[in-house]
DNA sequence: CCGTACTTGATACAAAGTATCATCTGCAAC
DNA sequence: GTTGCAGATGATACTTTGTATCAAGTACGG
């Protein structure tokens, strides 16, 4: 296990918001309250969210959330590149790979939810020269692999 | 330009019917008029079509239908394995591999609403081979790529 | 501290998908 | 053919997910 985010969780989040920050900066876009909110619910939560169930979260602290805020505020953080939508969950998850623009695929386990973001050179190839074979020019690569994860398949009493 | 389905739509949706048939009666599954009108509207279409959109080709030769019929029906022709929903758009779209299950990717251009479902081999191996790396059993595995077509790059004054 | 371009808040609505239950029917058995 | 009935449909109502519009508010460069 590695001491990844849990470690620290203050700290995750305030180094988190100071990224925010920067990307804001350089990128000449404002950093406002639901911005910082709605990027504090996803990490402090740990897995994928629908935007409900964040506007859930964000309501008692913000009674001014509403559906149509909160997916302006996570078209925003997507277009920063910070957020990631699962089209198969309807979900929306924090980037685990800070950087530029990146290709990746999501493992999601169907058991526990758990959504791991991979960044794998090899299909990353394979999808490209498909879409040359086949003469598209590809501009989006939506990768879900859904299953079981390795800890669910060990508690796997039931079923 | 291959002599596909495009050829002579009466006879594709004959053989679709048909195949339809054997697949219900070697799976024990009854073969009901939704489930023929479902598969031959998709046919004709010859492009992905949302549930609604199905709905609305459907009512007129059939008041009854229902946005949960639509579903319903759906639900079945892709547990057999002859529709296939794309996520990424919410619709659905006839399975161009006739044959036992299968993972595929699809290709689907955002300018003219092309899908192909291509069987890559490589993408296949790369993608389970990431699963284990991982440590994920999976059962599922959405590949969808979006661009642009070659037909339409070729034609693409606008933009 | 000002001004304003951009963002938010509020409301209403559209699209996508599901739950429930009474009624009907495909089809295997007779 | 006729019948029986498990499994499917029809009808209805509802939930979840996502968008459009526009007046009011505010982040931040100057
Ligand atoms: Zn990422
Ligand atoms: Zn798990
Ligand atoms: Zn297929
Ligand atoms: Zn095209």
């Amino acid at each position: 296990m590695r001491q990844g985010n849990k470690a620290s969780p203050a700290r995750a989040l305030e180094r988190a918001l100071h990224r925010l920050e920067d990307l804001c900066r350089e990128r000449g876009q404002r950093l406002t309250r639901p911005r910082r909110a709605v990027l504090a619910k996803l990490l402090t939560a740990g897995r994928a969210l629908s935007a409900y169930e964040l506007l859930d979260l964000l309501r008692p602290e913000d009674g001014k959330s509403t559906a149509a805020s909160v997916y302006r505020t996570l078209d925003f953080l997507m277009a920063l590149g910070i957020v990631h939508r699962l089209e198969s969950t309807r979900s929306f998850v924090l980037c685990e790979h800070p950087g530029g623009p990146h290709w990746v695929q999501f493992l999601i386990c169907r058991r526990c939810g758990q959504v791991v973001e991979a960044e794998d050179e090899r299909i990353a190839a394979a999808t490209e020269r498909l879409g040359q074979r086949l003469g598209f020019a590809l501009d989006q690569r939506i990768v879900e692999l859904t299953g079981v994860c390795e800890g669910c398949r060990g508690s796997a009493a039931r079923h």
